[in-house]
DNA sequence: CGGTAGATTGATGAGAGTCAAGGGGAGTGG
DNA sequence: CCACTCCCCTTGACTCTCATCAATCTACCG
């Protein structure tokens, strides 16, 4: 435990480095509810955030993948839950000080720090930003067709190959993120496949043939 | 203009202070592809901030109201475009100093100052995520009728009366938020004054008959 | 009194949801 | 080593919502 307290601009801040803590697939890290007193940086693995509605239905709000850092919110509960989607090795980091529940009451919550993340902290919140408003096009835009290309070619650039795209995810995940339906995730994916755009080397293995194809239809 | 310049812990960043500045309804702030090294803090009127597709289709990513402050991207560029929906004034302020092209590139952008808007700074990026996230959750939703409920609650919270909204934009303005055509924004409307949910006081203003009806389906 | 832009309403069709049944692969146990 | 099982994925048939195309209505302004 390392307790790290920094200028906040409008106030004294700070926070300590939990340990490194590792979690099963499925395994929640925080629900929705929670104090939204932690913050998390995945270290490996991918975790998923997400929002239930009374009725059972999910949307997943993003997946977070090595060097992602989440979960600061500006209330004093978090409004998503964080789960691993598979094995997954985070480290979390608690607030404290004046400004409890929460970064946002007091100001500024961070800014210079020795060990690498703290001055990254605005950073990784505006990552996070652009990354809401980017998931939100993709769920305005009309076609299933479309989304599924949004989304193959989002995990194409975090791939080493970027044709060939390793889905650590369900189709139920994707189909949550997407605002789709599981069948019609299915659906979508057998058409690309039947079209040439796609090869299905396993369920969960994706070959990109044509990545012009898939961009011409994301934008 | 007033220079400000602020220890952004991996380094020293500096904004001036822009001009007051008024926008006739539909006029453009900046634009999808310009240079983003300002950010806009809204006086009086609403923003919408919009991403339009090459095919024409448009997509409005937030109105922004009075108080609100938006505009900072990650990237160089402005990924959005900015437009008056009404009458609006503005302030504009720009990003100055060693790191060019943004607030994120040298790390964090401000943190102490007197004229009340940088240290607050922070807060006001959180808040844009928070709304983007919402933003996504709603458009995530799958029937019309609870994305048009929750936009109406989204401007009721907004008015004095909660009961009675008052409708800056168009209906095609409306469609491009929630996803959805002209038409269903028309049909939705008419479906929710049909079944008692709201008034028609004219095309921009409605009465919220039943908040209570309309919060069930929000949720 | 037209003219125009925005809003509403109608008819129709395409695409995604729903319900239901059928693969397929990984792990387990005999 | 094979059979069984469970879970995930795929496919099929049908329904329903929303997009599309088109016409009408309304308010505002010259």
């Amino acid at each position: 435990m390392n307790l790290t307290t920094v200028n906040a601009g409008a106030g004294w801040v700070s926070f300590t480095t939990g340990p490194v803590l590792y979690y099963a697939p499925d395994q929640e890290i925080y629900g929705q509810g929670d104090t939204a007193d932690t913050f998390i940086k995945v270290m490996a693995g991918v975790i998923r955030t997400c929002h239930c509605l009374h009725d059972g239905r999910r949307q997943i709000d993003a997946f977070h993948v090595p060097g992602d850092v989440f979960g600061f919110e500006f209330g004093i509960e978090h409004s998503l839950s964080a789960e691993a989607v598979n094995e997954a090795t985070v480290i979390s980091y608690r607030w404290r000080g004046p400004s409890r529940g929460g970064p946002c009451r007091g100001g500024l919550p961070s800014i210079a720090n020795a060990d690498g993340l703290p001055e990254r902290l605005f950073g990784h919140a505006m990552r996070n930003l652009a990354r809401a408003q980017e998931h939100a096009r993709l769920l305005g835009r009309s076609s299933a067709l479309e989304k599924m290309a949004a989304f193959l070619l989002e995990w194409s650039a975090h791939s080493p190959d970027r044709k060939l795209v390793t889905l650590v995810m369900s189709r139920q995940d994707i189909a949550d993120y997407l605002g789709l339906t599981v069948e019609t995730v299915s659906r979508t994916l057998s058409q690309m496949k039947q079209e040439g755009l796609i090869q299905l080397v396993s369920a969960r293995q994706i070959r990109l043939t044509s990545l012009t194809a898939l961009r011409e239809m994301n934008d």
